[in-house]
RNA sequence: UGGGUUAUUGUGUAAAGGUAGCACUACAGAUUUUGAUUCUGUCUGUCUUGGUUCGAAUCCAGGUAACCCAACCA
């Protein structure tokens, strides 16, 4: 049984432009500014114009949109590039809105020949001023009927660079009453004595966002140019471009971005909780960044299937962060490792259990019998997780209390017979006897038992730093707040322990490694790690019904 | 108070005039050597008021609410 599924409405439209011989294959673009690192959000738009020409056999350019030269860096056209690679797309071109400076420099003059654009000499208050308001049509400025002549010599000499910043603009010539404010003759070229990451100091005069967009769109002969709902309202002066040039007819598509519960997805703002400190950079493991997200331990398929699964449409949208959780924990129960690791430990010796005696005992790599099994020691004194020990046991418990059974999980069952407190009051060890009888895969004793807890053999095990992190803000929408955003950043976002015990297999563990920490959620090394000191983080919790319960 | 866009359960997203479906979340039960996984089940929805129609989430009219637009940013 083959179930249809529904086309979103980006799909219908690239099917109805195929089917009507619109045009014969598509091709679409992914367009970011390289002025800062790529978000979860960056990676619906990525899957979606990767993952369209996929689906419908076209090509999708990286074109980075490089037209503001002081807020660009090269810096951030690698991290780019890493990213899109890790989420596992590849470009058919890559591009930058800076290979086009000539000709967009060449559009602007036909467009000055045809007395549609104007050089400004007013300075950026008088243009507002003149520009009206919303409510209120603009006023034309006193420089807007100056003749072609006087226009393309003064264009020139501002390519020339005879003039210093925002002494003139050249500006498109449309309509200066019309109800959208983008239309009221948009400023196309400022001019900006500043070094570009490519083009150098070729240039001192930039293209604006408008005037480079659509030709860019159009000299690569894409056919659907896919943006958020914001630019909307650009879609008129992108398609009044392509007219008056008559260029390429690429087409603008608008769908709604993504936003998250529990983070912020604002350039300016991910830029201020790396500049102010409260995150240890664009990759630190608490961003929702596809670098910090990568660094958690995130995979490449668990993001594009939360891509897939959030839809595209036209509506604003509020995502549960639980979702991207599910698909991120859909991926790594099938494929983690699952290993052992006591990250707040409390001693547990076996009374009746010699001394002097090391077992090697089986234990499944994971659910899959194809990852195998590997050996790991037992002795008579352990390191056990201190929330699986109460001393008053609550109800439904069915962990270690005293006199209680539970299964120490690959070895044997054990009873607790005793325990011992330190001056502090704090239990600093428990007594247990065991099952010679009750080994695991060969069980024999008939002893049933409702719990089973990891554990780690004292002699044997690693010690590790983990990182446990948690949700960056406190509040589903800190945007939405009344106040600074930063004030509602969740003081406990990350908790480190600086001395954790792991079993011996994982002083091997390498980066791209993941793990179930069994029972305690899915973890991988970070790359802080060295020889002499492990760390991981803690990529995302297991889901924890009896945390709920204890509640 | 100009223009544009949108409104389906707690959150997403389908239904192209004909059974309001799917996923996440939440809750309950079964299985479990991870209180995980897996399996089974349950709950809640068409912004509003009218109209057209045998029949409206869908079409029409009027409200309402939210978001976007007045950078020499993208």
């Amino acid at each position: 049984m083959s179930e249809e599924k529904s086309l979103n409405f980006i799909e219908e439209i690239i099917e109805a432009d195929l089917s009507s011989n619109k045009c014969a294959s598509i091709s679409t673009r992914f367009p970011p500014e390289p002025n800062g690192y790529l978000h979860i959000g960056h990676s619906k738009a990525i899957c979606l114009n990767f993952g369209l020409a996929a689906k419908y056999g076209g090509t999708t350019n990286l074109r980075f949109d490089d037209t503001n030269p002081v807020t660009e860096d090269t810096e951030y056209v690698e991290s780019i590039k890493e990213d899109i690679k890790w989420l596992g797309f590849n470009w058919t071109n890559e591009l930058y809105a800076s290979d086009y400076f000539d000709k967009l420099y060449a559009f602007a003059l036909e467009l000055i020949e045809k007395d549609l654009a104007y050089v400004d000499d007013s300075s950026s208050e008088e243009i507002a001023l003149l520009k009206g308001t919303p409510t209120e049509p603009g006023k034309p400025s006193e420089f807007r009927s100056r003749s072609i002549e006087e226009n393309r010599t003064l264009f020139t000499e501002m390519k020339n660079g005879v003039y210093k910043d925002g002494e003139k603009v050249l500006r498109a010539k449309i309509d200066m009453a019309h109800t959208n404010m983008l239309m009221r003759d948009p400023i196309i070229y400022r001019i900006k004595h500043a070094h570009h990451h490519r083009t150098a100091n070729k240039w001192c005069i930039y293209p604006m966002y408008d005037f480079a967009h659509g030709q860019s769109d159009s000299i690569e002969n894409i056919t659907h140019s896919i943006c958020t709902l914001e630019f909307i309202p650009h879609r008129e002066l992108y398609e009044w471009f392509i007219e008056k040039l008559n260029i390429f007819p690429s087409r603008q598509y608008e769908m709604a971005r993504l936003n998250m519960t529990y983070t912020v997805m604002s350039k300016r703002k991910l830029l201020q909780l790396v500049n102010e400190g409260y995150v240890n950079g664009w990759d630190d493991p608490r961003m929702p960044t596809i670098s910090g997200f990568r660094r958690k331990g995130y995979t490449p398929l668990s993001i594009r299937n939360f891509c897939e699964k959030i839809g595209v449409a036209r509506r604003e949208n509020m995502i549960d962060l639980s979702l991207l959780e599910f698909c991120l924990r859909e991926d790594l129960n099938v494929t983690a490792k699952r290993v052992m690791a006591v990250l707040d430990p409390i001693k547990l010796v076996i009374t009746n259990y010699d001394a002097d005696k090391t077992e090697e005992l089986i234990a499944e790599n994971g659910p899959d019998e194809t990852m195998g099994t590997r050996l790991i020691p037992f002795s008579n004194t352990l390191w056990i997780e201190r929330e699986d020990f109460m001393e008053v046991p609550a109800k439904k418990w069915f962990r270690l209390a005293p006199g209680s059974v539970v299964r120490l999980k690959n070895a044997y069952i054990v009873k607790c017979e005793s325990f011992e407190k330190n001056e502090n009051g704090d239990i600093s060890t428990i007594y247990c006897t065991y099952y010679p009888e009750s080994k695991s895969g060969n069980d024999t004793s008939g002893i049933s038992v409702k719990g089973t807890i990891h554990w780690l053999s004292a002699a044997h095990a690693a010690t590790a730093e983990i990182r446990l992190y948690d949700r960056l803000f406190k509040v589903e929408n800190p945007s939405a707040e009344e106040g600074d955003f930063k004030s509602f950043i969740n003081p406990d976002s990350l908790t480190t322990i600086s001395s954790a015990y792991i079993e011996p297999s994982l002083v091997e563990s390498k980066l791209d490694d993941r793990f179930q920490f069994i029972r305690k959620g899915y973890f991988c090394l970070d790359k802080d790690s060295n020889p002499e000191k492990l760390v991981f983080n803690r990529t995302v919790t297991l889901k924890d019904t009896w945390g709920k319960i204890a509640d």
